[in-house]
DNA sequence: TTACAACTTAAAGTGGACTTTAAGTCAATA
DNA sequence: TATTGACTTAAAGTCCACTTTAAGTTGTAA
């Protein structure tokens, strides 16, 4: 008869490549409460699918902008119990309105940027007046102040 | 009879201000080469409205990315003349793709903090079946793996 | 003229997020 | 059984982009 599909469990090293962090990253975040292995019984760590999940979640939080600190205080909230929900919302939502502030800001580098390159490319193909300076070339496209 | 509108220069402080950056910051990058201050008789060092132009557009290639040497090269290869417009325009087409790539992962974290916070929004109103784990949830948002 | 703010330099310090080192223990394979 | 690779800890080191400090000079306003 089919064994019963026994939970997969992993050492650290193959835990680290599976979230795509190192080993030494792994025993970083730990150190910081960011998340807590179990042990065997020579002390050795090992990881859970549950733990890929979790670390998968704290990587896609970090991307957002949120710093270790911010992680640790989500995540002792989260220890808390539901009566932090308020709290933990409330972080989120800063986290996702500094996002946003930042990302519009980035998106007018990157115009600039775009325009830059576009100014070069037009430069050495000499298409055009290759004697116009980027300043007025932006102002001809409706980019800067 | 009016004066000629003599062009306006600025002691460092004004400038660091005019550019929203401090001024050991601006020393700091005078120091790296990617700016060169005039000085008066008694050596301070003042800008014109063509080094505001100047920074402000370092500052946007800053925000797509590039680090401090990137800038260094590209300030090297300005100083080199037209001969060296197709490295500049390699250097700028290479941060426009990292750009880019780290715009699209930096979407998909954004899409779980966001479900993140909805999840968190209807378990607090108690809109929906409040034991559901936010893995099912994003599941049936259509997110992630 | 006296204060005091703004400037000058060189060098040392900071913060965040890891990374590396050192010294040792444990497990799997030849 | 011997070696090798993966693991353990605590502590020190690294990288980047500034920031701060220290010691001194200059410009301006009361």
């Amino acid at each position: 008869m089919p064994a019963l599909k026994t939970e997969s469990s992993y050492p650290i090293g193959k835990f680290a490549d599976l979230v795509d962090l190192t080993a030494p990253t792994i025993r970083y975040y730990e150190s910081q409460g960011l998340l807590k292995a179990r042990r065997n019984d020579s002390g050795r760590r090992y990881f859970t699918e549950a733990d890929i999940k979790w670390v998968k979640f704290l990587l896609h939080l970090k991307g957002t902008g949120m710093s270790i600190n911010d992680l640790k205080q989500y995540v002792t909230w989260r220890a808390m119990g539901d009566e932090t929900i308020p709290n933990r919302l409330a972080l989120l939502e800063n986290t996702q309105a500094d996002f946003m502030k930042k990302y519009r800001e980035v998106q007018h580098h990157l115009e600039i940027l775009n325009d830059k390159i576009n100014w070069y490319k037009q430069k050495e193909t000499g298409k055009t007046d290759s004697q116009e300076p980027f300043a007025d070339y932006l102002n001809r496209m409706g980019h800067e102040e």
